[in-house]
DNA sequence: ATCACTAATGACCGGACGGTAACTAAAATG
DNA sequence: CATTTTAGTTACCGTCCGGTCATTAGTGAT
C-alpha cells in the first residue's frame, strides 16, 4: 500500500526545470533561526485569531510550509503554544513601570496617566488581548500568574497610595480591605475592558487612547476619596462629613 | 441541573438475560420536552466550561446518552449552540432596568446602585460570563448586538445623566463625545471585568458584591464632574491650546 | 561538479470529529 | 394481550486532527 504504484509520479515533471513558475511554488530553505522566527510570529497571529484549537495544518498553510515541518522546530503542539505564551508575555512587562508608579516625587495623577498610557501601548493589541483571553478560558496558569503580578505591582500599590492621599492610616496599621483592592482594580479593569471591547467584541472605541486614559485617571482620583471614606467610615471614627452635595446617607455600610 | 443520575425512571425491571452489568444504565426514555431540557441545560454548562469546540460525544456522555441522540433534537451542532445562545441571553435582560435607570425621581446614585446590583445578580455567573467571552472570541454576532444594547440602554443614558448632574449642555445641544460614552463604559467595564476576573481567571474577588457596587458607583459619581469638566473645557470656552491641566479648581492636591 | 548535510516534504497512522442510516426497545393505544 | 409509535441505540462514513518516518531537494564546502 505504501509506494506500490510506480505509475504515481503524480508530480508534473514538465515545468520542473523552470523554477519561476509561480510565486511561492518552490521549496524555501531557511536558516533554522529564521524559520523558527517565522513560525513563532505566525503562530502568535494564528492562535490569536482562531484560538488554540486551531489546526497545525492551517497554521502551516499560512506560513507556506507543511505541517510536518512544524515538528522539526517544536516537538508537540503544546510546546509551540508554550512558546507563544513566552513570546507574548515575557519581556513585555517593564520594570520601569513599577519604578514610575512608586516615584512620589511625581504627582499620583501624572504617574498613573503615564503608566497606563505606556501600559496600553504595550497591550492594546489584537494578539496580546485575544491570546490573554483565550489562555484564561483555557485555564492556563500563566494568565493567573500574570494577574497576580498586576495585583502585586500595580493594583495594591495604587490602593496604598490612595491611603496616603486621602489621609487614612497606612497599610502597616490597617491592612488593605478586599474592597479597597477591588477599587484599585476598577481603574485597571475599565481600561482592560476597553481593550476587550475593541479586540474581542470588535466595537468602536475612541481613537485617542491618551485622552481616555487621562479622563479615567482624573475621574478615578477625584472619586476615590469619597469611596475610601465610605469604606472606612466604619473602621475608624473620622467622620469628616462633607457639606456639599447630598447629605451623608443615614445608612451605614451594610453588614 | 434537573437531576443528576436518575438511572431508574420508575420502571423496575429484572435484568434481562445476559445483560447483567449492573452499572450500565438502562435505556431511559423521556418525553421529548424533558430530554430537550436536559440537553440544553447540559449544553450550556458544557460549552461554558470547554468552549464551543467541545465534542458532542463528551457532552452526550455527561448527559448519559449517546451523541447520536443529540441529533434527534438538534439537526446540527450549530443549531444546538444557537439554542444555547438563546438560553443564556434571551429573557435575561430586564426592561425594568431601563425604567429604573431613567427614573429621575430617584437619585442617580441609587438608580445606578440598584441597577448594577440587579445586573450583577443576573450575569455574575459561570455560564453567562464564560459563554459571553467564548462567543465574543468566536465572533458571534449576538454578543456584538448585546453590547450595542448595553450601550444604547445603559451606557449612553448614563452619559446623558452626567450632563445633567454636572450642569453641562444637554445632549440635544452638544452630542455625546466618544470620550463621554467611554467614561460611562468605565463603570460598566470595571464591574464586568470583575466578573471576568472571577469566572475566567479564577481569581479571588470580594464576596460582598453589593458593597463593591456601592463603592464603584460612589466613586464614579464623585469623580465624574471633574472628568466631565476636563472633557468639556475646550467645548465650553476658548480652546486653551496647550498645557495639560492648569486653570482648574484643582481641589485635590496630592501631598 | 559533486558531495555531505539537513531543511522540507509525501505518505501514512490511530483516533476523534460531525453527521447518517438502520435497527432496538420502551411506552401509548386498542 | 398484540400492535403501533418513536426515543434511543449500534454501526458506520468521510474528514480532520496531532504526530511519525522515510524520502527529497536546497545549499555551502570542496
Amino acid at each position: 500500500m505504501a509506494d506500490d504504484n510506480g505509475s504515481d509520479a503524480g508530480v508534473v515533471r514538465a515545468p520542473k526545470g523552470v523554477r519561476s513558475a509561480s510565486p511561492q511554488r518552490k521549496r524555501r530553505r531557511l536558516d533554522p533561526e529564521d524559520r523558527e522566527r517565522e513560525i513563532v510570529d505566525g503562530a502568535v497571529a494564528f492562535f490569536a485569531e482562531v484560538g488554540f484549537d486551531g489546526g497545525l495544518r492551517d497554521l502551516a498553510k499560512r506560513l507556506g510550509i507543511t505541517h510536518q515541518n512544524l515538528f522539526r522546530y517544536f516537538p508537540t503542539k503544546e510546546a509551540l503554544i508554550d512558546r507563544v505564551y513566552e513570546e507574548v508575555y515575557l519581556g513585555r512587562w517593564q520594570v520601569e513601570w513599577e519604578v514610575l508608579l512608586a516615584d512620589r516625587t511625581i504627582a499620583l495623577e501624572q504617574r498613573l496617566t503615564q503608566f497606563y498610557r505606556a501600559y496600553l501601548q504595550a497591550i492594546f493589541r489584537y494578539d496580546w488581548v485575544r491570546i490573554f483571553v483565550f489562555a484564561g478560558l483555557k485555564g492556563v496558569g500563566i494568565t493567573q500568574r500574570y494577574l497576580e503580578l498586576v495585583q502585586a505591582r500595580v493594583v495594591e500599590p495604587l490602593a496604598r497610595e490612595l491611603r496616603v492621599t486621602t489621609g487614612l492610616p497606612d497599610t502597616a496599621e490597617v491592612p488593605l480591605l478586599p474592597e479597597e483592592t477591588e477599587m484599585a482594580w476598577g481603574l485597571h479593569g475599565e481600561l482592560f475592558y476597553l481593550a476587550v471591547r475593541r479586540w474581542v467584541y470588535e466595537m468602536k472605541v475612541p481613537d485617542d487612547l491618551d485622552t481616555v486614559v487621562r479622563v479615567a485617571v482624573v475621574r478615578f482620583l477625584a472619586g476615590a476619596p469619597s469611596a475610601m471614606r465610605l469604606l472606612h467610615e466604619g473602621t475608624l471614627r473620622a467622620p469628616a462629613p462633607r457639606s456639599g452635595r447630598r447629605a451623608r446617607p443615614a445608612r451605614r455600610n451594610p453588614r
